[in-house]
DNA sequence: TCCCAGGCAAGGC
DNA sequence: GCCTTGCATGGG
């Protein structure tokens, strides 16, 4: 019997980087081990040695690509090194990696981060799964407004109401921004899906779509670029300038830097 | 009590 | 086009 465990090495891979850098909600991250969500999919993760890791699942293929193996991320670091802000940012999260999570299932967890806390996050994704199934859309669709607002969404209630309905609607392509750059994807999210503005939509072209020409400008994004350039700039020209910088790396760079300032901010 | 959290929609200009 | 305002909820 083949086993379905992948041995990852630890060079370019850290548990807790990948998992608490602000891109997945559905993990639980123990002493000893991990676990991860994704859609109806769930693996576990545990380093097996200091240089190896090993990835428990029932879909090897799946979870090959989920944690993105196939990018050599030491180049990415390699060429993001010498960009602006970039060191120190490497060097704290430098197990990172963009998963390649599922499109749909980025579109709810990100409209309902609008606005709210990741702690409260993913208490209301875990409110909205039940066991190891995530919600479809026409599932979803199924609930009232009252009880979607009974979970605690609050006025995100009304978005994932009309997105759900939007999504299995028919009028809706999921595959379109494949096809399209950064920009333009951004525009065909938000043009049609309730609860998505840019930035939004920018956290689902990343997580769900692999686009890394996006950057998605939040609050601690702003603040890092407050700190550096002093100025205080709207939301679209501050994602602008940053994907002028890093370019098709602005993904990559984005998480890095997220990831650094939130988790520096800790209390 | 006020401020904040991976912001968005709607309305005014 | 840009700018302002209101917005559910829970934690600090």
């Amino acid at each position: 019997m083949i086993s379905n465990d992948i041995i990852v090495e630890s060079q370019d891979f850290n548990i807790k980087d990948i998992l608490t850098c602000g891109q997945v909600f559905r993990y639980e991250l123990n002493p000893s081990h991990a676990v991860v969500h994704s859609l109806d999919k769930k693996a576990v993760i545990y380093n097996k040695s200091d240089s190896e890791i090993v990835i428990e699942s029932e879909d090897r293929e799946y979870f090959h690509n989920y944690f993105d193996l196939d990018t050599n991320y030491s180049l990415i670091k390699q060429s993001l090194a010498d960009m602006p802000l970039m060191r120190d940012a490497i060097k704290f999260g430098s197990g990172i990696r963009i998963l390649r999570q599922d499109a749909y299932e980025m579109m709810i967890s990100f409209i309902i981060s609008a606005n709210n806390n990741i702690p409260r996050i993913k208490g209301i994704i875990s409110k909205l799964t039940s066991g190891d199934h995530f919600p479809s859309a026409s599932e979803l669709a199924d609930y009232t407004l009252s009880d979607l607002k009974g979970i605690g969404l609050g006025y995100r209630a009304d978005y994932l109401y009309k997105t759900s309905r939007t999504l299995i609607g028919g009028d809706f392509d999921m595959q379109k921004p494949l096809s399209l750059d950064g920009n333009t994807a951004n525009k065909y999210l938000t043009d049609n899906l309730q609860g998505v503005g840019p930035k939004v939509a920018d956290c689902i072209l990343l997580f769900g779509y692999y686009k890394m020409d996006v950057f998605p400008v939040d609050t601690w994004i702003k603040k890092v670029y407050n700190d550096i350039f002093g100025d205080n700039l709207s939301p679209k020209v501050m994602r602008n300038k940053l994907i002028s910088l890093y370019g098709d790396l602005s993904g990559y760079a984005q998480q890095y830097l997220f990831y650094n300032k939130r988790e520096q901010s800790d209390d």
